[in-house]
DNA sequence: CCGTACCTTAACGAAATCTTTACACCGGCG
DNA sequence: CGCCGGTGTAAAGATTTCGTTAAGGTACGG
């Protein structure tokens, strides 16, 4: 990431834009903008921003093109601006693969805030940070190595089963939505398919619980999804 | 926010608006004053105050058209002022955005302090420290994680409860009115089921609270919502 | 061609959650 | 005093979601 940081705004209206950009050169970010959706990715290609803000609602095409057509080649983040309450927006945005959505009118402190997590994960992913290795009291995963232990022992899981940890473990402590691990295990295009996940998270606990039954580490967020707890 | 921080009154009586503008400026609080909707909403633009005090019942527009205006493009703290006994009134201005509401005759000294608390909340938005983590003094909400600790202990909260508290909590310290939180939670279609929320606001006190029956951060505003108060 | 490992899919009982109903409580008011 | 609206509590279904198992199906190496 260059430092400081490039971002690119596409966004039609134009209060808002100025209001953007004001508020992201006081935080000493570089700003890009673009009004369009074709401009948008015009101005992705020219510049390779390190993060890429944008409206849903654009006068040409909609916002959700622009996001395919940059994960077809990059994983720039992503930050979803939108009118409040459009849920099957939010749903759909996030499912092409967008990082992160925000309501308008939005608190432009919160926005900061995000774009600094997004920012700094992107870089903690750039060096490789997250081929780390997890530990907890009973289980090790090594990341890099692909090799999981429990209780010192080796435990070999299949190439499903060990993404799904993997995905587990990169929001260890935290809840991880069905609609997020099947994304990340399967793809976008399996997103509905929760049956997947009762069947591996059965097979994860029969290899690293003690008693599968009484699961300690794997747990079942009903309606909602799973979470790794750590100790 | 500039310090120290600006306020706008509305309000059409003289001898009210002159006892805010006494009080206020004691307070060393900067104030502007508008006697009418309209001069209101210019003052809001020329000004851009960090909160708006807002009589319900001016001459010229009613102030709900106000709330509306200042709501499409900003999220400045709005404490309405009304006559006693126009409840609906109260509700209305609330469903439209308002932050809290101060029935008239008042009391200073309670005004100044959800004065007070408004800012500080607003201050806090703005540097960005919300959007991540709640923290009161006895629970924390990791709302990114969906996560929540009462006394250090972990609670398990149910898909519903959750989204309750997180309306709360997104919310914090302010009214939220009935409807606002069934249309959030249970949708649209559902903003009459008032019973739903006593159900399970019930629920939320049983696991937030020492002693459920007599709760100290979900505090019930009849007739008008529910409010979470930071410990 | 066969065996092995793995993935997908369906079926079904179990568990968790949501909805709905019933009733107790409280304060204000005729 | 009884009535009433708004509120809080408890519990019984109804409904949704989970976990488990097992039966194909596919890919790959020997």
């Amino acid at each position: 990431m260059r430092n400081p940081a490039e971002i690119l705004i596409v966004e039609d209206d134009a209060p808002i834009r100025k209001f953007l950009r004001a508020s992201l050169s006081a935080e000493d970010y570089r700003v890009h903008e673009a009004m369009t959706a074709s401009e948008g990715m015009a101005q992705w290609l020219a510049r390779q921003p390190d993060l890429v803000l944008l409206d849903l609602g654009l006068p040409d095409q909609d916002g959700f093109t622009v996001i395919r057509q940059i994960r077809q080649t990059a994983l720039t983040p992503i930050i979803v601006l939108s009118a409040r309450g459009r849920e099957k927006d939010k749903v759909e945005a996030l499912d092409l693969g967008a990082d992160d959505f925000v309501a308008k009118p939005f608190a432009i402190g919160e926005l900061l805030a995000r774009i600094r997590a997004l920012l700094r994960r992107a870089a903690r992913i750039r060096e490789g940070v997250d081929g780390a290795t997890f530990r907890a009291t009973e289980i090790e995963v090594d990341l890099a190595g692909r090799v999981v232990r429990v209780r010192g022992e080796e435990v070999h899981l299949t190439p499903i089963e060990f993404r799904l940890l993997q995905a587990l473990v990169r929001h260890a402590g935290k809840v991880v939505t069905h609609r997020q691990l099947l994304v990340d295990v399967w793809g976008p295009q399996h997103s509905e398919q929760a049956q997947y996940l009762r069947v591996y998270m059965g097979q994860l606990r029969r290899k690293l619980e003690r008693d599968s039954a009484r699961p300690r580490f794997l747990i079942t967020e009903p309606g909602v999804g799973y979470r790794l707890v750590e100790g």
